[in-house]
DNA sequence: CGCCCGCCAGAAATCGATTGCAGCCGTAAA
DNA sequence: TTTACGGCTGCAATCGATTTCTGGCGGGCG
C-alpha cells in the first residue's frame, strides 16, 4: 500500500504538502498537479485507520439493529444509507439480536473504531450510549426512544397506528377485534396495544381488554402461537390487529391452519407484510415508513456531527408509506 | 478515553507492561493484578484504531452483500456472525445492492480499515480482490464464484437445484414447465436455468427453450413480469420453475392476479419463500441453505486468517434445509 | 529602499497501541 | 567469586496520517 510518505518522496514535497493536497489547503496548483499525478500512479489512497486515529473520528456510522432477519429494519438501513452515502459516509451495520449485551459489545466498538456516530434500534429499553455522549459523538435511537439520554429519536407514530387500524376493522364489521402485541418491555408493543385497547373498549364495551390482547415476541413463531391461543378463546375474536409485519404472517398462518383467513377472519397489521405474495388481500395494512424513519434518523445524525447542538428531539413521524 | 498511558502512570508501571498484561506475554502477578485493577477502575478499553493502525490488521471481518433486503442475504449474514461472533470477532454489514463501483468502494474501505478479511457476494462477476490480496487479507466469495481470483468459495448446488425442481414438476403432471431465471450475467442465474433446460429439453421434445426462458432481475418486480410475459405466450406453461425467492412472489402475484396459484398451476422456486405466510401451499421449494452457507464461509475465512496456505477451494453445498 | 504581510511548504509533534532491544536482578553452575 | 542465563521491565521506534509552528519568499505600501 502506497502510503503518503512514498507519494511525497516520488512528487517531491513533504508528506504535509501531499496531505494538504487532499484535504484543500493552500498549495500552488502546479504542486497539486503533480501530487495528484503521483498519487493516481501509485494508486495512493489514504490510510483509514491512520487518519481515525489522528483525527479521533471516522466517517463511518454505525447502524446497530435489532433484527437483520426483519426486513422492516432492512429497508430501514436502505434509508440510511442512502443519505448516509450521499454524505461521503459509509455505513456498518450491526446486529444486536434483541440482546443488551451483544447491543453493549457493538457499542463498545463504536466507540473504539472512532465511528462518527451511532443509529441504534435500542434492545433493552435501558441502553447505556453515555461511552458515546461523553466522547461528543451523537447517537440517535429509531424505532423506540430512549429515554435518560440526550439523543434525537425518530419513531413511528404507534398510539395512532393501533387506534385507526383497529377502527378500520370495526367499521368493517367486526365485533370483536382481539390484539397481538409484542413484548411487554417493548414500548412499541405497549403503544400499539394501547391504542388498540383505546377502541376495543369502546366497540367492545361488554368485553375484558385482557382476555383478548396477547403478548408475543415479534417474530413468525410468536404470531402464530398467540393466534392460536386467541382462537381458543370460548368467545372467540372475529377479527385480530397484530402488531408487526412477523407476527401477522404466524398469524396467517395459523388462521390457515383454521381454514380462516382475511377478510373472512378481518385482520389489520401494523407495518408492511414482508414480500406478501398475494396483494392486500383483505388486510389492513398501516403503512409503516420504514425507509423514511431511517433517512430521518441519517440526516439528524449527520447533522448533529456536523456540530448542531440545537436541543435533542423526538420525531414522530406518520402513519405513510415510503415515497 | 482512557489510553494505556494513563493505566500506566496511575498502576506505575510502563504502557508496555501494561499493553502486554493484555496481550499475555510475561508479566510478573502482582503486576498484572495491579494492572486490571487500575485498568477497570479507569474503564480503560484498547483504542481498536491504534492498534489496527500498529498490528496492521484488525478483528472485524467485512461482510459485502448484493441486497440487504433479500432474506436469502441476511440468512446468510446470520450464518457469518454466529461464526465470527464465536472466534470473537465482529462484522460489518455493507451493501453492494448488485453495483459494482459501490462494491469496490466497499473492498477500498476494507482495505484502508485493515479488515482481517472479506466475505463477498460479487455484484458484477468480475469484482478486483487484488487490494486486499496482495496485502494477505483472505477474501471468500459466496452465493458466487469469483474467477481469476485466489479465493475460496461457498456456493450451492444450482445445476442440480435447478435440474430437481424441474424434474420434480414434470412428475407432478406438467407438460410444460417454463423458466423465470435471474440476469443472464449472473452465474447462479445461468446454472439454475441451465438445470432447467437439461430437464425441460428431455421432457418437451418439441418445444424451443428460449420461448420458455425469461430472464428477469431476482426481484419481486421482475418476477412478476416476466411471469406476465410467458402466460402471453399461444402455447403457455402451465408450471414454471423461478430461479430464486424474491422473483417467485413475484411470479405468484402475477398467478393470482389471472386467478391461477399452485399446485393448479405447477411452481418450483430455488430457495425458501420469505416469510411466506402460507406453508408451501403446493410449491415447490428447492432448499437453499443460506445460514449454512455463510457460517461455512466464515470458517473459511477464519482459518485463512490464521494462517491456513491450503489451495483455495469452491465448496459446494447440497440442497438441503439450513439445520 | 525598507518593512510588513500573506502565501506556501517543510519539520516535527501527535494520536494510542505494539514490540525489538537492552538492562536489571537473582539464581545456578563452574 | 565469577559467568551465564532467564525472567521481567522499560525505552524508544513504529504504524500513516494531520496539523501547528516556523521560515522563506515575493509583492505592496509607506
Amino acid at each position: 500500500m502506497a502510503t503518503i510518505y512514498d507519494v511525497a518522496a516520488r512528487a517531491g514535497v513533504s508528506p504535509a504538502t501531499v496531505s494538504r493536497v487532499f484535504n484543500g489547503s493552500s498549495v500552488s496548483p502546479d504542486k497539486v498537479r503533480q501530487v495528484l499525478r503521483v498519487a493516481k500512479e501509485l494508486g495512493y489512497t489514504p490510510n483509514r485507520t491512520a487518519r481515525a486515529l489522528r483525527m479521533q473520528t471516522s466517517n463511518v456510522i454505525g447502524l446497530i439493529l435489532a433484527d437483520i432477519e426483519n426486513p422492516f429494519f432492512t429497508a430501514l438501513a436502505r434509508g440510511v444509507e442512502d443519505v448516509a452515502g450521499e454524505a461521503g459516509c459509509s455505513v456498518v451495520l450491526c446486529n444486536s439480536d434483541e440482546d443488551p449485551a451483544r447491543e453493549a459489545r457493538h457499542l463498545q466498538i463504536a466507540v473504539s473504531e472512532h465511528m462518527a456516530g451511532v443509529i441504534l434500534v435500542p434492545a433493552g429499553g435501558h441502553s447505556d450510549v453515555t461511552a458515546l455522549i461523553e466522547r461528543g459523538r451523537p447517537v440517535v435511537s429509531v424505532d423506540r426512544t430512549l429515554h435518560g439520554s440526550p439523543v434525537d429519536s425518530v419513531v413511528a407514530d404507534n398510539l395512532a397506528g393501533g387506534r385507526a387500524a383497529t377502527t378500520r376493522l370495526y367499521e368493517r364489521g367486526a365485533r370483536r377485534v382481539a390484539c397481538v402485541t409484542g413484548p411487554e418491555a417493548a414500548e412499541t408493543a405497549q403503544l400499539r396495544s394501547a391504542g388498540w385497547q383505546e377502541v376495543f373498549t369502546e366497540r367492545s364495551p361488554g368485553a375484558d381488554p385482557r382476555e383478548y390482547l396477547v403478548h408475543a415476541d415479534y417474530r413468525v413463531g410468536g404470531g402464530r402461537a398467540a393466534m392460536v391461543r386467541l382462537l381458543a378463546h370460548p368467545d372467540p375474536p372475529d377479527a385480530v390487529f397484530v402488531a408487526n409485519n412477523l407476527m401477522a404472517v404466524g398469524a396467517l398462518r395459523a388462521l390457515e391452519e383454521r381454514g380462516l383467513r382475511p377478510p373472512g377472519f378481518g385482520m389489520a397489521a401494523f407495518g408492511d407484510l414482508p414480500y406478501f405474495p398475494l396483494g392486500p388481500a383483505g388486510i389492513d395494512v398501516v403503512p409503516l415508513p420504514a425507509r423514511t424513519i431511517g433517512a430521518t434518523a441519517a440526516k439528524l445524525l449527520l447533522e448533529r456531527i456536523k456540530g448542531s447542538t440545537e436541543p435533542h428531539r423526538t420525531i414522530v413521524l406518520g402513519n405513510e408509506p415510503d415515497t
